[in-house]
DNA sequence: CGAATTCTGTATCGAACGATACGGATATAG
DNA sequence: CTATATCCGTATCGTTCGATACAGAATTCG
């Protein structure tokens, strides 16, 4: 086992704490004090566990994609693209909007930090949300092999039209946009969604109207 | 005439180059130091003609949306709403993603400040927001009105649709899009866009293909 | 037990932050 | 000219920033 002194708090829940902090003031506007009085821990503790400020924003964002993997699994595990589109639209219309007084409304990837002194903080975002739209891509390659999708769309394209939609909802969201007015954005914005050439998909999913 | 020593620096030219270190660093990432550098004035001048940090900030977004008249101006005479809605996609797609070494690439209402220490740099940045997606809803209700756009269609929820796409690709822009990548987006987007109820609209404006 | 190891709390570090005091410079008004 | 008003440059203000030194507390190892 491991030797010394225990850690005196949950890694997990400081995290948490330190989440909303970054989400609420932005990177370079959480200050250490911020941060050390909402985990409620000391400065040589934080220092330990994490190393430094970005270091903790890091392990923060690993946490961030740990929270939202539920709703990218549900998104993937869609029937068929389409839905895979108004599942993660749909949900990222209600996360962002509906928080619950958990998390300030919009999305951490988007909000904390796009300009920042430190180009590395932009740049760990953008690798964050390019992950998303990869995921997105790489779906929706695997619909059009499968003739869920029309040989004519671009996945790439499709990919990245989901993810602009979505970023945009948040900034909409981080200004106090409801879950009802993105919905209707959702709503419009899945009309340009491209239907499949042929009128039976090879993979028929007609008794799945939802992903697990 | 005005008394006392004259200023010896151009507001304008000093707002230009204020505005590259807040859209570059955001808002709290742009050091007094950095913004007197680049301006090549010293603090006391600074002060004496923006107030603080934050007026000065704010006089760069009353320069910033006058730099992107020209743009919306073009949208709003657009003959009818579909072309408004691409002019102003294209556009947006446009200056974001090519700077021409001018800016950083992106939008300074979306990527400066939307989480920020202060809370109300988040806000006046998204009243600036909001009067653009005014100018689009607006425009979309007289569209409504005159038969350029059916009856079912919903004017705000049209711009918050175009605005959400804009800022969505701005996010993207930030994060190295090309104005290629962009375009394919904005010819998706433009998919969504509903069609007029009757064929021939009361404003029948073939001649114009580009607004002035 | 004692030695080794790791975490905690206090107190504080040097640097950078936003913002100014002050005196000299440069204009207009009379 | 003198008086007044505004701006500029230097030097610096008090505060807060991110980050640590240090000593005591709490655990495992032998």
């Amino acid at each position: 086992m491991r030797t010394g002194r225990p850690r005196g708090f949950c890694i997990e829940t400081a995290l948490d704490r330190a989440m909303t902090v970054f989400w609420q003031k932005g990177y370079e506007g959480a200050s250490l004090s911020d941060l050390t009085h909402a985990m409620n821990i000391n400065p040589p503790s934080l220092y330990a566990a994490f190393g430094n400020k970005e270091g903790l924003f890091r392990a923060v964002l690993e946490r961030y994609d740990a929270r939202r993997k539920g709703l990218m699994d549900s998104v993937l595990a869609a029937s068929d693209a389409k839905t895979a589109a108004q599942l993660f639209l749909e949900g990222v219309a209600e996360f962002s909007a509906n928080t619950n007084g958990r998390n300030p409304p919009g999305c951490l990837l988007v909000q904390s930090g796009l300009s920042c002194s430190d180009q590395d903080i932009p740049d760990v975002l953008a690798q964050h949300r390019a992950e998303k739209e990869k995921m997105l891509r790489e779906r929706f390659e695997r619909d059009r092999k499968e003739g869920n999708l029309p040989k004519s769309a671009n996945p790439a394209v499709l990919a990245s039209y989901l993810v602009a939609m979505a970023n945009g909802m948040c900034v909409q969201a981080s200004a106090g946009a409801s879950s009802k007015d993105l919905m209707a954005v959702v709503k419009l914005a899945l009309d340009a969604w491209p239907v499949a050439d042929q009128p039976t998909p090879k993979k028929p999913a007609r008794t799945l109207q939802r992903a697990v």
